[in-house]
DNA sequence: AGTTTCGGCGCC
DNA sequence: AAAGGGCGCCGAAACT
């Protein structure tokens, strides 16, 4: 058997190799190799690498220009295995999988470095234990065991390794970059903001914007400073409770359009602007650390530059390299989409089943045609509204969805209740998470509060939330949202694993990946073949995550030059 | 003076 | 009138 082999790198810079038997143990003697790069470039034939740490290994392999194909994260893993045991907060490290085997003292997980601007990495980990491979291989031989007494254990061996795969993505994208011409983000940063004053003072256009708030106050005032804005609509006459957009924008003050407007551009000074730059692009590259897997529901994040927030007139700057394209393409619909196909609603999924507006669909079925209804009802459900026009809406959405409706219903209901909540290929939800814990429940006391619920109108079938504290409604919330995003992130880390693939043998490049959206960076002339593989790949992943169903997941796809260009 | 929390808003 | 989930980021405010 040489298809798996485990790795670890040794602490004299060399590396530690075996291959693997189908129990996940050593099939043969480990061997000691000087050059980590050089055992893997020398084994093309390993289908999958077993390390302890994506982020430990990989980073390394690639800057001497060695891919592999897959892996098997075995920390990654442990998080995972832990989550879906029950045991969500145990240390996840290998050292400490490796202790509670072997019934040792368990070391706490060495704490997290945060990133800092133009760092080659944060995740060298330098500070890890180090395992070695023989104890190392002890840890996945057991985790093999463990998959198997998960409730699916082929959608859990599918989600360990697309979560690996993810990792190796991640790492790819943050060799690659984003491509980024500084040049245009001055000249975006110029219109909007206007010119810098030497000193460092506001650049043109905030300060003059900062002056006309305070000529409609009569007064000095700093827009930027919340309680200096509070203060002065009170002495206007205006009481309000914060400042943010939504509770300004409806007010009858002449200083309301000029501080909306300073607060729109200063949110864009701030986090994407001068300093920004500075701080983040090199060389045409702008490399916000992807982080696979960094949140509960499985979605990334990013680790330093606010890579997954970039204000949608910053895109302007994202722009292929010459006689390059970016390949654009979005999910459409992926929520309700994920949502039919956990569900099995047969009714949703034969609206998800065609590729047109799913949100036109479902309102032409329960909303008269009206679009925007419709799609409020069904992120309301999604989201776990609990008040205003949603709430009406979602009566009609379960009328006509009802088993999709009470899909999410049931997992809030066990959020509230504390019981666990997984994604569909079994991503486990943490209990309690989002609200602070209220220690009386925790110690099993039933809370009965005295506020009003909102009352249900819907008939007998609906789930009332009823008597639960708010802190276990916020659970609620949390685990209703968690059994769709997460199971939409379980189908993402497939769609990439796929695509991931199918750019194998092309000079094309993932760059970006957000959520629902991914950008691949290609020579034009593989711009269509790049749009193919993403449609197959999406359609692909919908297969293996969810199983056959009829539910398709269209992409809009757009071959640009400028990301800005793509919307 | 250094560290943590808050307010507000960007993205999905 | 206005409480729907997940994140990250920055400066100011609050804290030690």
């Amino acid at each position: 058997m040489t298809d798996r082999w485990a790795l670890a790198p040794a602490e004299d810079g060399g590396v530690e190799i075996a291959p693997l038997g189908p129990d996940g143990l050593p099939a043969g003697p480990v061997r000691r190799e000087a050059d980590l790069a050089g055992a893997v470039r020398g084994r093309p034939e390993v289908a999958r690498w077993v390390w302890r740490s994506t982020n430990e290994v990989y980073p390394r392999l690639l800057a001497t220009g060695v891919r592999v194909e897959r892996c098997y994260d075995i920390e990654d893993a442990e998080t995972l295995l832990l989550g879906h045991e029950g045991r969500y907060g145990e240390p996840r490290s290998a050292a400490a999988a490796l202790a509670r085997l072997r019934g040792g003292p368990v070391p706490p997980d060495p704490p997290q470095r945060a990133a800092e601007p133009g760092s080659q990495s944060s995740l060298f980990e330098p500070q890890a234990v180090h395992v070695p491979l023989a104890d190392l291989v002890e840890v996945y031989a057991d985790q093999q065991r463990r998959h198997d007494a998960t409730a699916h254990p082929e959608r859990m061996r599918l989600l360990t390794a697309a979560e690996s795969a993810g990792m190796l993505v991640a790492a790819e994208m943050n060799r690659a970059g984003l491509p980024w011409s500084a040049e245009v983000h001055r000249r975006v940063l110029h219109e909007l903001l206007g010119e810098r004053y030497a000193g460092g003072g506001e650049p043109r256009r905030l300060a003059e914007l900062a002056d006309e708030v305070s000529a409609a106050f009569g007064r000095r005032v700093r827009p930027d400073l919340p309680a200096d804005v509070i203060k002065a609509f009170a002495q206007a006459g205006i009481k309000i409770r914060s400042t943010r957009r939504w509770e300004i924008e409806s007010l009858d003050h002449p200083a309301v359009k000029p501080l909306v407007e300073y607060k729109k551009l200063y949110r864009i000074r701030v986090a994407h602007g001068w300093s920004w730059l500075q701080d983040w692009v090199r060389d045409g590259r702008f490399r916000p650390e992807f982080l696979a897997g960094g949140t509960v529901t499985g979605r990334w994040v990013t680790n330093g530059g606010g890579g997954l927030q970039i204000p949608k007139v910053i895109r302007r700057a994202v722009v292929a390299d010459p006689g390059w394209r970016l390949v654009v393409a979005d999910a459409d619909q992926m929520e309700p989409r994920v949502l039919a196909a956990i569900s099995r609603d047969p009714g949703l999924m034969e609206v998800a089943g065609r590729e047109t507006d799913l949100y036109q669909s479902v309102s032409d079925r329960a909303f008269s045609g009206d679009r925007a209804q419709a799609k409020l009802a069904v992120l309301g459900a999604v989201y776990g509204q609990t008040s205003g026009d949603g709430l009406k809406n979602l009566a009609a959405l379960r009328r006509r969805f009802p088993r999709a409706v009470a899909y999410v219903d049931e997992a809030a209901r066990a959020g509230e209740e504390g019981r666990l909540v997984r994604t569909w290929l079994g991503r486990t939800c943490p209990p309690a998470v989002g609200a602070a814990d209220d220690a009386t429940e925790e110690a099993g006391i039933p809370i009965l509060d005295t506020e009003e619920e909102p009352a249900g109108d819907s008939g007998p079938q609906e789930w009332v939330p009823g008597y639960a504290s708010s802190n276990a409604r916020a659970r609620g919330r949390f685990a209703r949202n968690f059994v769709v995003q997460g199971s939409a992130a379980d189908w993402a880390l497939l769609l990439l694993a796929a695509l991931r693939q199918a750019c194998a043998g092309m000079a094309a490049e993932l760059v970006f990946f957000q959520h629902d959206e991914v950008i691949v960076h290609c020579p034009e002339e593989e711009a269509e073949a790049v749009v193919t593989a993403i449609r197959e790949a999406a359609e692909l992943a919908g297969r293996l995550t969810f199983g056959e169903t009829p539910v398709r997941f269209p992409f809009t796809t757009a071959v640009v030059e400028c990301y800005a260009d793509a919307k």
